[in-house]
DNA sequence: ACTTATTTTTAGTCTTGTCTAAAAATTTAT
DNA sequence: ATAAATTTTTAGACAAGACTAAAAATAAGT
């Protein structure tokens, strides 16, 4: 079913997927190029490219979006992708702003029965070390219900789930300042001008901008 | 000190390695291409850009050999591909005949410190799922005594500790013969006219072709 | 030694994925 | 609604790694 094709066609499938599920309409040339990282130009060969193998769907002019075939394929991917970081951190001990390259590239092996066992080893997880879900064999992706800290009202406790930046510098703030997934949150004060915070995480309170907050992402309790 | 390389050009130190190993003297284009599958004016053009790099000494119609350089990242990407083969294995309850693909893929992750977490992880073993030596993290090979069971006197005893042929028929046929490393081997008989072998493995007695004790490679006790 | 056979290299072509420069389509602004 | 700005596509080029066909070097056979 699924194609043999090269890191770069899955790379930008992975892009497109995750692009388009920010913004719900087609992806653009520009969007694209920025976020691979290359000129649009190149980018619209590829996408002709993948659009001749049925992976997406692209009227010139008009952006791309992915067929179910195409989907299905990014969404094997990122199973692959979160399933070696969870390896990583859980078996080799690293931590959880050091894995992402390692798993870009694990990503890419291919796989039949390996990504099976793989799961099986460690024990069929749900989510990778950042909270971010990690779809079945069948391409079902939970969808935890989670919103930016930042939505939160004052008062309101609320369990860190996940993150919307996996960098390896915010992720390492969030270690200095011990917070981290699981973590209970709850918002003391919210400040009108810059829409920083006040929070309590566990047993400190700490102050926060809004560049954190909204990339913190939590469940009310 | 090791370049970054495509998977290519890993895979030409890989063979020129193993190939240089038989015999002792330059690698000719013609085996050299046989062992990749590729022509050999590809293998002249590939050869040329490895001279470059200086990974290999070459001089026209005299064939190639490593060099210090060459040498070391060959027995990285070995050591690389031994110690995943031991993760699948081990941790993945793959068997013997079914790793070698997955770690040929495996063994191109560029990893600074994920071998060494592999390989602790693993707690250091020293051989593959195959008997072959692990190099240590230095480029240290255990050269392990061992001769093909094709030279064993009638009446010697010895324990099977690798095979010459990994390749998932042969190993098969030793799982459906119940022969494994660490079987203990006696030679009960030696057929003079097509050099077949009588031989008692643990408990059972059977007969084996030269073709299978030239590939078995075992260590008297 | 000299001709034949084999091995190896060169020259030119192809594909993949990228680029730059320029043309075409679309969107925005006046 | 038409000009200006932006986005996207086309055209042509390049590097990597492979190929075929043909030339050059080496090895073998008489």
């Amino acid at each position: 079913m699924l194609k043999n094709l090269s890191h770069t066609e899955e790379n930008y499938l992975k892009a497109i997927f995750s692009l388009s599920n920010k913004s719900e309409t087609a992806v653009s040339t520009n969007e694209l190029a920025e976020k691979i990282v290359a000129k649009p130009s190149s980018v619209t060969d590829m996408v002709q490219k993948l659009a001749e193998k049925k992976l997406v769907d692209y009227k010139k002019y008009q952006g791309v979006y992915l067929t179910s075939n195409g989907r299905k394929t990014a969404v094997s991917i990122i199973r692959n992708h979160r399933l070696w970081e969870v390896f990583l951190v859980e078996k080799l001990d690293f931590k959880w702003d050091e894995v992402h390259d390692f798993a870009e590239q694990l990503e890419h092996i291919k796989s039949d029965t390996l990504i099976e066992r793989l799961d099986a080893f460690l024990n069929f997880p749900t989510h990778d070390p950042h909270g971010d879900p990690i779809p079945d064999k069948n391409g079902n992706i939970a969808q935890n219900l989670r919103e930016p800290l930042s939505n939160i009202n004052i008062g309101s406790t609320c369990t860190l789930v996940g993150v919307n930046d996996s960098s390896s510098k915010f992720l390492k703030f969030l270690d200095k300042s011990k917070i981290k997934l699981g973590s209970t949150i709850k918002v003391l004060h919210k400040e009108e001008f810059d829409n920083s915070m006040h929070i309590q995480v566990d047993k400190n309170k700490l102050s926060i901008s809004h560049q954190i907050t909204k990339n913190l992402l939590v469940k009310i309790i």
